[in-house]
DNA sequence: ACGCTGATGAAG
DNA sequence: TTCATCAGCGTT
């Protein structure tokens, strides 16, 4: 066997939201799950970042919700959306202030038969391109918000493979989903590698 | 194009 | 306490 990966550490996470939203791209992240792992290659990330953006959850202020988006860098922040869907995002930047990257879409790497399980059969191109569609492959649901991302024991970590991404492999567009929050719909604040799986 | 689904925060 | 809204998905 190769050896255990390491957990991406605070440092990597306590930086300027796009930076990291960039350097996740190509990592891997990892869902602990009984004797074996899920994992995958991220491929899609979108930036939220601070009270000032409409479209972040903590444009409301700090609220019960957006708690830990105020908290330190290298946790999950995880919550229910449209009532039937959950969301996976890392948070970044400094403690106090609140900004986080969404995941959006990973290609499947390990554990693809149990991720089909939990997507109750889909095909293997459509377990994890989109947010809640991962979160449901990986079996990720709301009682881990607040999780240790930098722990490589813990349940959920992501790593770094050494697998590259050129600067030029990263298209941007807008962020989806976000219509409502005026002209800070219109940032391109969503990163994805072309040529591999992410929404659409 | 639409219905599903329930937490969330704002209004009252 | 009600109410509109929602960082999505599957089916039509």
């Amino acid at each position: 066997m190769s050896e255990s990966p390491i957990a991406l550490p605070y440092s990597f996470y306590a930086r300027d939201t796009h930076t990291v939203a960039r350097d996740l791209l190509g990592k891997i992240l990892v869902r602990t799950y009984g004797e074996e792992s899920l994992t995958g290659r991220i491929t899609e990330v979108e930036s939220y970042i601070g009270e000032d953006d409409l479209a972040c959850h903590a444009s409301k202020g700090r609220t019960p919700r957006t708690e830990i988006m105020f908290g330190p860098p290298g946790h999950a922040y995880i919550y229910l959306i449209y009532g039937m869907y959950n969301c996976f995002n890392v948070v970044t930047e400094q403690e106090g202030f609140p900004a986080a990257v969404l995941i959006r879409a990973l290609q499947p790497i390990s554990g693809i038969k149990q991720m089909i399980v939990n997507r109750n059969g889909a095909k293997e191109t459509n377990l994890m391109n989109g947010p809640g569609k991962l979160c449901q492959a990986l079996n990720i649901d709301r009682t881990m918000n607040g999780g240790d991302l930098t722990d490589e024991n813990s349940e959920l970590f992501i790593h770094d493979d050494g697998f590259k991404v050129a600067p030029s492999d990263i298209q941007t567009s807008a962020r989806i989903g976000v219509e409502y929050a005026g002209e800070h719909a219109l940032l391109p604040w969503r990163y994805f590698l072309q040529n591999l799986p992410h929404s659409k």
